[in-house]
DNA sequence: AATGAATGAGAGTTCATTCAT
DNA sequence: CATGAATGAACTCTCATTCAT
């Protein structure tokens, strides 16, 4: 990687960070700066407005995301396998960058996410949308629209981390049954 | 309802729209005010601050899609109808008010959601626990932790909703078979 | 006046002084509003914009203008004697009021200077217009179209007034015989 | 002309036609460096500072108008005739090149044209004097001071390319008794 | 000489909050 | 209680200038 988008990774990682901490309030342009070590204005050699910054960080978020998952995803083994892999791989990558969760989450609910940007082109959904298919087409799972059960089944897995991040004070007690959710979700979604 | 807690409302709703449409970026209080026919300074009449308001929005909202679920769901009936009740009522209440569903997504996941927030009491949480408690006592449901339940039956219906509503531009070719998703989750969770 | 055109006019003049001494560049809001012993914001609260401001500058002198002149002249007069107290009045104005003539000055030459601002309604345009008519329709005047009498006169007064105000250290030599230019303007106009 | 000069020609020329279209304001050293095809700092080692390539772009122009107007002039014809050339020559100049005239137009009148900046040596300004002179010493003229001459014509020969450069929206009914003026100027200025 | 990334002071503007009326 | 003008800190963004390459 080059000096270039070094920077510029630098600078979306400090972004990423505060929005995490702080929401989409609290990443003044001065923060974000600050905290990747340079000038406030240099934010701008990089990006065109904070706008566009929360855009390419957007893109960049679901790139790193879908290369995790990929490079973890085995196609050789039979489907359940690779669903609860996918599954596991998702939860896990999510808990170890809480801020990657965080910012997907806060983007998707907030005026940032247009219809402009959903437009785009957009490998992860595209790579789940693919896995999913595959599964329709070994005959394990119901023969369902694979964006149908893409939703159905990152719904639950959001869901379950959101409570888990969010509700940390309320879950505590439910803990020891989380582990039971994907096997939930499989059973919804498996060809009976 | 007095004179008081009607103004309040009328601010708490205007500021709900506002947020709707543009996020909480997008809701000054100049804005709020307005579009409640009240001065600026009249909102600090009624909330001690702007976040004590968006706090007191949370805990009204809430208490409304309580008011509105608890309503339409008939104890007598037996468990597996009140479970597709409840999704149907939820998902067409938040698709009949969205500003209900983009709002409480949108607080969920900001900086808002604070711990001490997570344990004020919450009676649409107690309620929705109860209902599922219910589906597990009467043997209809898997014997899990009512919590469990609801975290799984709630992620997969707000991220259907949340798919629909931002994602109208992706899932228009997946419509027709989104209705297929409850029986699915239902399948996830009915005592087999 | 009331308290709020007080203040406004207040900061036009704030304003105003700042444009002499400093051209456009010079007059940030921030130095504005301490001249005129307000907030920053509090200009926001007059104008939309700094931009708005200043084509309300540009309005407030040109009646400011109209107001001084048309005060002066006497329409019983003959236009000959009504011609040498315009003169002397514009020029005595301009002298008295250099920030007058130098933001006209400025404005004119500037890019706030659209053609929009131009078909704006302009009370000093037809005021001076029906002046030069007046001269035309006594016949002391040649038969021109008063615009372009207007034009040739107003030209040699301003350009007097810019070169004794810009070129205080070049016109020392010259002074004791710059009363003579309105003589000079009049042969040019009268009817031979 | 070496390649030094033809780089600060270049650089010159550009920030000349930004000033034209935008004014001060709009001419950053950025762009001006773009449209002249070299890097921001590259201007930096023709120019000390912004101010420094201003005051340089003001000699330089004021350096094309003489070259262009004296070349024109043909001192043998008697000084009627030559007033006519001066005056079809300088208003073409400006109607063909009108960055000249307003960046001439926005310099003079901006906090740039300082006390210094007039005590300069002005070739320009010479030239135009002595030509007036010799309009008195041929006896055509009336025996005034030159300069009051020159204040006189250029005033309203610059007042006229103004108001069809800047008022185009409202000279439109005037513009066939515009070729009157410079016989207007003519009358006010002869030996009578 | 030429480059253009980097700087950071300062611009215009917004907005939660206060308080005299 | 209600008002909305006033505040000023904080925001996004620009740009003249520098300097390592």
């Amino acid at each position: 990687m080059d000096q270039i988008a070094n920077k510029k990774v630098l600078i979306l990682e400090s972004a990423l960070e505060l929005i995490r901490e702080n929401g989409f309030h609290g990443c003044p342009i001065s923060q974000v700066a600050k905290q990747a070590s340079v000038a406030a204005g240099s934010v701008y050699t990089y990006f065109e407005s904070k706008d566009e910054m929360i855009l390419e960080l957007y893109r960049y978020v679901k790139l790193v995301v879908l290369e995790e998952i990929r490079e973890k995803d085995d196609p050789e083994k039979n489907f359940e396998a690779r669903f609860f892999d996918f599954w596991n791989n998702l939860t896990s990558l999510y808990r170890e960058k809480p801020a990657f969760q965080s910012f997907l989450d806060q983007f998707t609910s907030s005026p940032y996410n247009t219809d402009t940007v959903q437009l785009e082109d957009d490998p992860w959904g595209r790579w789940t949308e693919a896995f999913f298919r595959a599964g329709v087409e070994s005959g394990q799972l119901r023969p369902l629209n694979p964006k149908i059960l893409s939703i159905m089944v990152m719904g639950s897995a959001i869901s379950l981390i959101r409570y888990t991040t969010y509700f940390k004070a309320k879950t505590a007690s439910a803990s020891k049954d989380l582990h039971l959710i994907p096997k939930m979700v499989w059973d919804g979604i498996k060809f009976q």
